[in-house]
DNA sequence: CATTTAATAGACATCGTGTCTAACAATTTC
DNA sequence: GAAATTGTTAGACACGATGTCTATTAAATG
């Protein structure tokens, strides 16, 4: 299983590919070192930027400006302030990755994906925050809901029974949508319950349901079987 | 229960309010038939241009040249492209609105609002498939599921036991982001399901769960008790 | 009809973009 | 270390879109 964070199918770096960990040794071809200073320099003025105005408003000469580069050497690294973005969430991506692969952490029980996501924005949560409120990029909700939906697939999936009602894919987007919009109502709301308990939350919602979340009697859900 | 179509907080009109039907009658001071002829022309250039080209790419300028009018008129009405799109779905949204409030229709079972939303979706589904894909607006996805959320506790939970585990807006939250990632599915695979059958699988999902939807046993499911 | 109000063309300053060139500076290579 | 390669740069350029303003024309209202 690769797990790059590949967000979406944007080529990201017309020169060479990423410096983004875990593509280890393989071809890379060396990259200058000028190169790797420049492009960290952009990626964490941006990151300064969007944290500061928010994605929308940051402009090339903002980042240029902020990170004391020429605003022409932008254009020879990226096409977009949005390819910048894109290319510099999968270092922030590439960090929860990490912290999904091993199933069991030493002794302690393994508490999912799930858990994982919600620590993970609670420690980036500023960018978080930006990102999935209004203040983001229209594309990058999108993006980052189909990233979630394509790792639940890969890691959820497998464990679950061959048969299903639904398509993978309608399940993963359900599933990515409620995760991801749980998770921004946590982050703008101002993290009110640990990450622990919104887990258990998330869970208990999706496993179990509303219904019994709610110590409703299942006969009175109102389900029409009809016919169907 | 005013089910005025609020996307927001944004003042939308700075000269008189919204022609927006419901209000009817009350102070609603006339307006001049140049301005509703003018809004309407706007509207209309609006939706067409973002079905042709996302909302992204569509410029005051192309507005105003579909739509035959000068482009200092644009700025007698609206700020924004975005006020223009807020004050337009308004309209959308009324629709909406308007099929969500009879409790039954005539005789047959009200399907709730869950059918309604999938069915206004099939209705509209190009301009949705814009909106709620990328190439709509950053904030308007956001805006659209904080209005379905508002409506949920409006419309759903009053019906529901006084008792919860969870907080309202954080079950409203849940919802709306579910329904609406699924509806985004949905549209962009080309609505593989006839609208009834979303419903019915939305259904399954929020009320009885994933486990029961895939007929997983309740103990098999990996929710940690522990303490709490 | 007289009054009020809206729409208009066109000009304007401003800003951000994307590209390009000719120098310049850092680095890699041998 | 010297030479060749490659990255960075300032500055200029044309472009397109914004938002505002003015004087004029046109339409609706009572």
């Amino acid at each position: 299983m690769k797990s790059t964070s590949n967000l979406g199918t944007l080529s990201v770096n017309r020169h060479t590919s990423t410096y983004s960990s875990h593509l280890k040794g393989k071809v890379m071809p060396k990259l200058d070192r000028r190169i790797i200073r420049t492009r960290g320099l952009l990626r964490d003025a941006l990151m300064a930027l969007v944290l500061e105005k928010g994605y929308e408003a940051v402009t090339v000469q903002d980042i240029t400006e902020r990170a004391n580069l020429g605003r022409a050497t932008f254009y020879l690294h990226y096409k977009d302030k949005e390819e910048l973005l894109v290319s510099s969430l999968e270092s922030v991506f590439d960090e929860l990755v990490k912290t999904l692969d091993p199933p069991v952490v030493a002794g302690k029980l393994n508490d999912g994906p799930v858990f994982a996501v919600f620590n993970h924005a609670q420690e980036n949560s500023d960018l978080y925050r930006v990102l999935l409120s209004g203040e983001g990029s229209a594309k990058i909700y999108r993006r980052i809901q189909d990233y979630i939906a394509k790792e639940a697939v890969n890691r959820f999936f497998p464990a679950l029974p061959k048969e299903r009602l639904f398509p993978d894919d309608l399940l993963a987007n359900y599933l990515a949508g409620a995760l991801l919009s749980l998770t921004a109502w946590w982050l703008e709301n101002g993290m009110p319950y640990p990450a622990e308990q919104m887990t258990q939350s998330f869970r208990q919602l999706t496993f179990l349901g509303l219904g019994n979340a709610m110590g409703i009697d299942p006969s009175n859900i109102p389900i029409p079987t009809e016919d169907e």
